[in-house]
This record gives C-alpha cells, sequence and structure tokens, in this order.
DNA sequence: GTCTATACGCGGATAGAC
DNA sequence: GTCTATCCGCGTATAGAC
C-alpha cells in the first residue's frame, strides 16, 4: 500500500493528535515518531504535509490562540472586555499548559497572535489610552495570565505533611493545598485580575479623563 | 589519566556549568555529554556528583531560588516588604527565563523555594491577612512574576514592519517594540505591580482593618 | 574520582519505490 | 501521498580498569 486511494492525513488531524501527545505528556514528548505512531503512518508521511517539525508546532501554537474569542472588544467597555477577554485567554492556555512556555516565546510569527495583539491594543487606544500604556496593559495582562496557566500554584505542593515538619514553621497546612487546587488557583486569579482592571481603572481617571 | 592527583569536579561547578548552558542555549541543550564537554571531562564522571541529571536540574533550580533576598518580611510594612521581594524574585527568574517553566513545576521538592514560600505567607498571616487570602496573594504574585521572566513581550515582535502590514489596522508601529525592549516590558512590570498591591492595600482596608 | 568502552534506543530528516 | 530503507548523531546510564 505505497499510495493509498484517499489520502489518510491532513494538517487537521496532524495538529490535533500533536496537541493531545503535547497536552498528555508534555512539549518534549513530541517526536515525529510518536506522532507518526499515532496516527496509524510511517514517520516521513509527516513531511508531505509540513515541512519541519517546527512548522507542525507552529501550527498548533496558531490553533490554540485561535480559539480565543475576541468579538467583547468591539462590544463591551474597555475594563468589562478586559476581563471577558481575560478568562477566555486564561482557558486557552491552561487547556495546554505545556505549551505556554512555547506561545509566549515567538507571538509574532503566528497570525492568531498577532490578530489578538492587535484587538487588545486597538481597544485599549480606543478608548483613549496613550499608546504607551495600551502596550504596557496588554504586557501586564500575558504576563499574568502566562503566569497562571504555566502551572498549578497549590500542586507545586506536595501533599504529604511530614516534607513540612519542623522546618517551614507557617507552612503548617501546606500539603491541604492539593485537595483545594481549584478554590486556591482559580481564587488566586480572580483576586490578581480584579486588582490589575481596578488599578487600571483609577489610573485611567488619572491619565486619560483626569 | 584514570584517577586525578586532585578531583576536578565537584557539585559546584557542575551547577554552575549546567545554569550557564541552560541560561545561553536552553533547557533542551544541556545533556550529560554537553555539560561534561564544557566541564573538560567525560560524561559519566558527572555520575560520581549526581545520581541522576535530574538531580542536576533541582539542584541549578534550588541555587536560583536560593539567591532570592528574603529579609524584607521581617523588616518592612507587608506592601513594602511584597514589593521589594517581588522585585528580587523578578530579578532571580528573569536572569534564567529558560528555567522558569521547571522552577514553576514542582518548587514543593526544592528547599529554597519552601523557604521561600515560608517567608512570604508568614508575613502576610502575621500582618493579619486570613490565611486564604495570604495563599492567593502569593500565588497572584508568582503567576505575576513568572509570566513576566517567562519572556519579553517586546521581543514576540518582530522587528520587521512588513509583518504588520495591512492585515493588523492597529499594529503599526508593533516593529518598534524590539527598540524599546526594557522600557516595554519593565515599565509593564512595575504597572502591574502597582495595581496588584494597590489592589491589595485596598482590599485590606476591608478584610482586616474594615 | 575519572577514565575507556559500551549498551541500546530515539532524534530529525532524506531518497526513491509504488 | 505513503511506504521502506537508511543516514548519522545524541540521549542516559553502567561496568570495570587504574
Amino acid at each position: 500500500m505505497a499510495r493509498p486511494a484517499r489520502p489518510v492525513l491532513n494538517r487537521q488531524r496532524i495538529i490535533e493528535t500533536a496537541t493531545a501527545i503535547i497536552d498528555a505528556e508534555g512539549l518534549a514528548a513530541l517526536s515525529t515518531r510518536r506522532l507518526a505512531r499515532e496516527l496509524r503512518v510511517q514517520a516521513p508521511s509527516l513531511y508531505n504535509h509540513f515541512a519541519t517539525k517546527e512548522e507542525i508546532l507552529d501550527a498548533v501554537g496558531d490553533a490554540i490562540i485561535a480559539q480565543v474569542d475576541l468579538s467583547t472588544f468591539g462590544r463591551d467597555p474597555w475594563p468589562v472586555a478586559l476581563r471577558t477577554w481575560a478568562h477566555a485567554y486564561r482557558a486557552a492556555f491552561a487547556a495546554h499548559p505545556n505549551m505556554v512556555p512555547f506561545l509566549v516565546h515567538a507571538p509574532g510569527r503566528r497570525p492568531a497572535a498577532l490578530r489578538l495583539a492587535d484587538a487588545v491594543y486597538g481597544a485599549l487606544v480606543d478608548a483613549g489610552w496613550p499608546p504607551g500604556y495600551a502596550t504596557r496593559i496588554g504586557a501586564t495582562m500575558r504576563y499574568f495570565v502566562a503566569g497562571s496557566a504555566l502551572g498549578s500554584f497549590a500542586l507545586g505542593f506536595p501533599a504529604d505533611p511530614a516534607l513540612y515538619d519542623g522546618h517551614y514553621p507557617h507552612l503548617g497546612d501546606a500539603h491541604r493545598l492539593h485537595e483545594h487546587r481549584a478554590q486556591v488557583d482559580d481564587g488566586a486569579f480572580e483576586l490578581g485580575l480584579d486588582a490589575l482592571v481596578g488599578g487600571f481603572v483609577t489610573l485611567y481617571a488619572e491619565v486619560v479623563a483626569g
């Protein structure tokens, strides 16, 4: 079976399968052989659809960012839009935490990331923010969202109580963070988002309306 | 020369050299062979000092976090301490951006990270913050600092103006972000830090003093 | 405590048959 | 458009000499 009657591969299938492997086993686990095995195909066949492995990764990254809903920016006042978008942005990142370092690294070469930056920056400038502020607000938001999706804070603390005994006087209950993972991580995100947007609203009164 | 007159390797040298390779070429570039070559030694010699490569990485991570000055927490009011520490924390992360994903992943198993968590959490609780708030404030700060150190916002946008032509109406000047890298990234960090700490101060008035 | 030698698998990518 | 065959280097880790 050299050439099948109909193609068995296409970019969409390759992207979806690559994403699944990265999500389940990490970025380092994605190899052309591993990807091909999952697709019931031999590794060289992938090169009919992508020139290099790096192109596959770019396509995976673009598909993730393309899912972020940007429609709030034309519709809602900027503080509401910033909050709504932040939630959508975090959801997209957090669904693929192993891709976050890659996504952050070179967004400028992926169309979906540029559309996102254009929407955020444009909405802030249209609302009256000076360009320098609009840029830094966008950067601040990405820092916070990427950091929150990069890895759970709560899960960073082992559930074994013996690890904290004696040496860390205030961490007596740290082993219980595991149980409250969602409460801690989601709560911290909301807390930070409130503070950031609240701070920007105060600043807006001084810088733009003042 | 089987056994040298005096040991040529020690943990300290291995840690420093591994850190240099990771900083210069990325986490993936660190292999036992590459590390040994840099140390003018053969790869198996490393196993006299570390049992596995993972142990080397843990030691590198611990050394980075151990450099974060925590003395502000016994000394300054909590909002000042939070700001002072955030700068030190960011400096440590940003000096080794390629290590950030690793550092975030399992802090609980490295002593320096536990000392850091103990100091932050302890200072907030001692100041009167309820435990749940202290935890989430610590998590929020790590999100923001890790995100800001993970990758430059400004450098994510290619310096080639042609890339933005036509398709992105508000990104006409995005190619100039490169030139203003420090201004953008440092400015965004300060902007976010102001907003976060300011928000916590307001919240403190309601939750603790109110 | 460092060396040499070695085991054994995985990595990305290409050439050419069908 | 997928296959088989192949290149060639790198990966961690162990055994045993000195």
